[in-house]
DNA sequence: GCGACAG
DNA sequence: ATCTTGTCGC
């Protein structure tokens, strides 16, 4: 895990990446934001895909953060790294980053297995400030990562056909459900995102940029990496695994 | 000023 | 995110 675990410890040293106070924290991301790269992402060239994902216990004193790399080939888990820590920062809707990432640059540096690609439990470019924490992870590590997300924060947004697989554009844009998304990006709206059908009849995912891949490419894997639940299964590894732990903790040790 | 608001 | 049983649907 070489380059991007040292790439990972080196974030977390730098006091510059973590402000204690929220008006700091805008004026860092809207720094950081100009290092937001769009690269293509070949789904065929994938190999191990690493899903993250936090936990909270009780009293906002204790979360779980676990990162799960699977093989984007045949789903199989072939590395896993959990560990437990105090949140730092408030949860405040828009500045994820800072809150969640400490803990989950620790459990990336925990890794053996080398990702070729992450995938955060939210968004990347679909955020006012087109910094959501997967493009925040993507530019502190300089790794490709994606954003999935479960519901959105911000842009425009329409409901695909109800086919697993079916999609629509995410446009700039206050949060909004729009009829139809598609004339806008046609008319040249900015697509910040994909409303994306990984399930028939269920509630789809929100795919957008976080750093180093492209949103077709993105968009692509991101179906490939939910067969069966609406969920990505590298999320919903991580999702357990920190779950559990989490659980098992509250009890006693 | 008011409402919205990822996990 | 978390607190929580049963229940409707594929």
């Amino acid at each position: 895990m070489d380059d991007i675990a040292e790439r990972a410890a080196k974030a977390l040293d730098n006091a510059e990446n973590w402000p204690d106070d929220p008006k700091e924290a805008v004026a860092r991301q809207r720094l950081l934001a100009d290092r937001v790269r769009t690269e293509p992402l070949d789904p065929d060239s994938v190999r191990y895909v690493a899903g993250l994902d936090v936990s909270y216990g009780v009293g906002d004193r204790e979360l779980a953060a676990a990162a799960v790399v699977l093989d984007a080939r045949t789903l199989e888990v072939v590395d896993t790294s959990l560990i437990a820590d105090t949140p730092s920062f408030p949860y405040i809707s828009g500045l994820f980053g800072f809150r969640e990432l400490p803990p989950v640059l620790r459990a990336i540096e925990g890794l053996s297995v080398s990702p070729d690609v992450f995938v955060s439990d939210g968004f990347g470019l679909a955020h006012p400030r087109r910094f959501g924490v997967a493009s925040h992870l993507g530019v502190l590590i300089d790794a490709p990562v994606i954003g999935s997300a479960k519901s959105v924060l911000y842009g425009r947004n329409s409901m695909p056909g109800e086919e697993r697989g079916s999609w629509k554009p995410m446009v700039a844009g206050r949060s909004e459900l729009v009829e139809d998304t598609e004339p806008l990006a046609a008319q040249g709206a900015e697509v910040i995102g994909r409303v994306l059908r990984t399930r028939a009849r269920t509630r789809p995912v929100y795919v957008s940029v976080g750093h180093r891949v492209d949103l077709a490419g993105s968009a692509d894997l991101i179906l490939r990496l939910s067969p069966k639940y609406r969920i990505p299964e590298p999320i919903r590894h991580a999702d357990r695994l920190c779950g559990q732990y989490r659980k098992e903790h509250a009890a006693d040790g």
